[in-house]
DNA sequence: GCATTGACTCGAC
DNA sequence: GGTCGAGCCAATG
């Protein structure tokens, strides 16, 4: 089980197929929810780098969820520009971060 | 078992 | 590129 690497993040329909739950957005959305933010494997779940489709935080903009994702984001050297992400630069590709664990390992 | 709801997605405007 | 509406699937009451 691979976590989402450190300055990156994913749509919920990503995680979904990763899952084997293809076209089951939501659920991951509602298990991210019910899930504990720590503790899970011996560490917290990334949530936070968890967004829509869209690259937008699937929060309201004024809500405290969405600006403490916001602000774990930023953290991360993540750019998040009116609750919105660069997917196209951020967005992680399974692909290239599978092959470049395979090569670390 | 049916109706409602939700951290979604996709196509159309 | 942002917003709107319909569609989907599971969980919940």
């Amino acid at each position: 089980m691979q976590a989402i690497p450190y300055g990156k993040v994913a749509c919920y329909g990503q995680i979904a197929d990763l899952a084997g739950l293809p076209g089951r957005a939501r659920l991951v959305g509602k298990a991210l929810g019910a899930a504990p933010k720590q503790g899970w494997r011996d560490q917290a779940v990334p949530w936070h780098r968890v967004i829509n489709a869209q690259g937008k935080i699937s929060f309201a903009a004024n809500s405290e969820h969405f600006q403490q994702q916001k602000k774990l984001l930023q953290d991360e050297q993540v750019v998040v520009i009116a609750g919105k992400v660069k997917l196209s630069d951020f967005q992680w590709q399974p692909d290239l971060a599978e092959l470049l664990f395979v090569l670390q390992e």
